[in-house]
DNA sequence: CTTGAAATGTTAGCGACTAACATTTCTAGG
DNA sequence: CCTAGAAATGTTAGTCGCTAACATTTCAAG
């Protein structure tokens, strides 16, 4: 079900989409101009990426987030625990991951509904960080504050290193945004 | 510039549209059948809301918040501040207002594109209370952190809200979510 | 009344996205 | 080498959100 033809047209979406869009911004490219670029008809651009957003966001890390927020000892607090969970499943991305984040990242700053779309792309790794906190006994409303108050921050630290380049890591970023919600300071 | 008519009209649509939504569904109703409910043109809508999700995404407390924001003692940690800024501006809500705002936030969970609306109209809001903190010398890194948790936690709550209806007030939610991201636990 | 501006209608079109059906292209087996 | 059969792509036609340019109606003040 990966087939080799499949595989090298959905790499060449991918690259004649993120050229045009650092070429002329998002909004200005439309999805025939990508499949004119890639050699191929509109439609079987649908059939690669369901959406024309969905070739600059995609979020594979939601099962280990949520598997390591449910490896954090049960006694803490919803959100200690969920900060430490993230922390730990995030924190120590290789700086090679960088460079091409930084190109999406750049991107996604640009236009609102890029930024709708990672809105609702998180929302499936705060629910699935809030099914491991209530599997253990916490309040759902309690788990949803504390998964989406863990996964807004570190979003915004994201958007904010995309906007005003600066030479910090991925995983300094996260550390930072996670510091500061930590319950007792250092 | 805000004559009766306009008024009027406004009021039409709003009506309809509420009531399309609320039995079809948000995704399942077209601007054309809104328009057709309120005996206008699919035109005349957009001409009184710029977008179809607009009927039901409208954030008008933006500038309460982020001044609020402003007046709690500088030397305190970003987060606690915006945290203490957004109780002191939403903490008593009366619940006169509940029982609109609920018909709207049910419909608003129903959807993920409106969702996503909602995030989109949070912006503004986040952007003001950065602006607030960064005035006072906060790193605009900290400050968009500190904002954007405080700000998803209380969306989340009251989305939750809306999915599970209890007999909580608006102001208590906003309690309850605000507490979880104390420093220190009382 | 009448006049002039505000509000609405008309037409035409773009762009994202979908469905049903036809066609090509690779790939495995003989 | 060649030929099924499936996987990938193309074609056509359409819906829905949304916009622009221009014509038309409605209403309130003189």
């Amino acid at each position: 079900m990966a087939t080799p033809r499949t595989l090298r047209t959905r790499a060449r979406i991918l690259d004649a989409a993120l050229d045009l869009f650092e070429r002329q911004g998002y909004d200005a490219t439309t999805v025939n101009q990508i499949a004119d670029a890639a050699g191929i008809t509109p439609m079987t651009f649908f059939r690669h990426f369901p959406t024309k957003d969905a070739v600059l966001v995609t979020d594979p890390y939601d099962p280990l987030i949520a598997q390591a927020v449910g490896a954090q000892p049960a006694d803490l607090p919803p959100l200690e625990r969920t900060r430490l969970g993230m922390l730990a499943a995030l924190g120590d991305i290789t700086p090679t991951e960088d460079a091409t984040a930084r190109r999406r990242v750049a991107l996604v700053t640009q236009s609102p509904s890029l930024r709708a779309a990672v809105a609702i792309g998180t929302e499936a790794t705060q629910e699935a960080i809030v099914e491991q906190l209530v599997a253990d006994g916490v309040d759902p409303l309690d788990a949803a504050i504390a998964a989406s108050a863990c996964l807004a921050a570190t979003t915004a630290a994201l958007l904010a290193w995309g906007t005003a380049p600066s030479d910090v890591t991925l995983a300094d970023l996260v550390h930072r945004a996670l510091a500061q919600l930590a319950l007792e300071k250092p």
